[in-house]
DNA sequence: TCAATAAGGTGGAAAAGTCAACAATCAAGT
DNA sequence: ACTTGATTGTTGACTTTTCCACCTTATTGA
């Protein structure tokens, strides 16, 4: 399990498979380090994240820069305030959202954890040339994108009997 | 949410993040098509596939070659069995394990299902060279391997309170 | 042969994620 | 101002996934 060359990923088989079991050792990664210093889990630390880098403050951009489902959001949200992570105030804008904010708590976390997954990042792509990475970006992107379809090339229209 | 410009992939984020949010695309996407094909989820199917493509046929390898949980790896297995997709055989040489046969069934599903996904594959990598491609998997098993790690660069040696 | 250790599988609990219904709010037109 | 339709966030039920502790089987080494 620790070791890649057991797994899946050698075995030259499709690549959304691959990028799955890729998927699932960032997660794991990320989960060890992330509790490591702290009690948040992976969701509420990009929460934290998004907001502590400045790029979003309000809760339904907020929610999109994270991708998290507005459900899971909406609990995960209130487990941070719960814990003193963020204060919500009223968006005078529109008064469905609120404006999230951070706590010295919150900041405290991010300054004790950010530079350790900065470090990890670096570690991730550290073989990896800038013109690889940029190959990387775009191939996110383009597959990202042709994700979104799910009715391309039918073989046949099928009739099943189950 | 089916719109990747609305989703952090275009943020130029962290990469560990864009991975998870390519995966959850196309694990929506497989999902789809999958269901619409018959009763199985991804776990299952990767199960079937993999003894389907002659790769593994007992249960630990398969397990180690689909990355699946050992436990869901279990549960998974029990399904298949009593929806009639496989067949559970003693393993003489380690008790412990057993040999999956598959049934016509599992066969049959994996010769409608088989060619549709790989329909989606040639779709997600229709606008990729083959020298993209190249390093694709060449960043994928750099970081899957990268991924094992999680004590590399603690910027400080972290004597922390909590 | 007999412990001791490791590996596999199982089941239950906990966590994470999904889904659908609902109320409040907004935007746009009338 | 009023109505209609869409968006947002919340909640509770539900499903799926992950984690963990236990038991059985193998393997190793006296």
């Amino acid at each position: 399990m620790t070791n890649s060359r057991d797994s899946a990923i050698d075995l030259g088989l499709l690549l959304p498979f691959q990028i799955s079991q890729l998927n699932s050792a960032l997660n794991a990664q990320a989960k060890v380090i992330i509790s490591r210093y702290g009690d948040l889990n992976l969701a509420q630390w990009r929460i934290v994240r998004v907001i502590a880098l400045g790029i979003e403050n309000t809760t339904t951009p907020v929610r999109k820069a994270t991708g998290i489902d507005k459900s899971q959001f909406s609990k995960m949200l209130s487990v941070l305030e719960k814990k003193g992570y963020v204060v919500l105030h009223p968006f005078e804008s529109d008064k469905r959202q609120h404006v999230i904010e951070l706590t010295q708590k919150a900041r405290d976390a991010h300054e004790r954890l950010g530079p350790v997954l900065d470090a990890r990042q670096q570690h991730l792509i550290a073989t990896l040339s800038e013109e690889e990475l940029a190959v990387i970006y775009k191939a996110i992107r383009v597959m990202a994108d042709a994700a979104t379809k799910t009715d391309f090339a039918d073989p046949k229209p099928i009739r099943k009997e189950e």
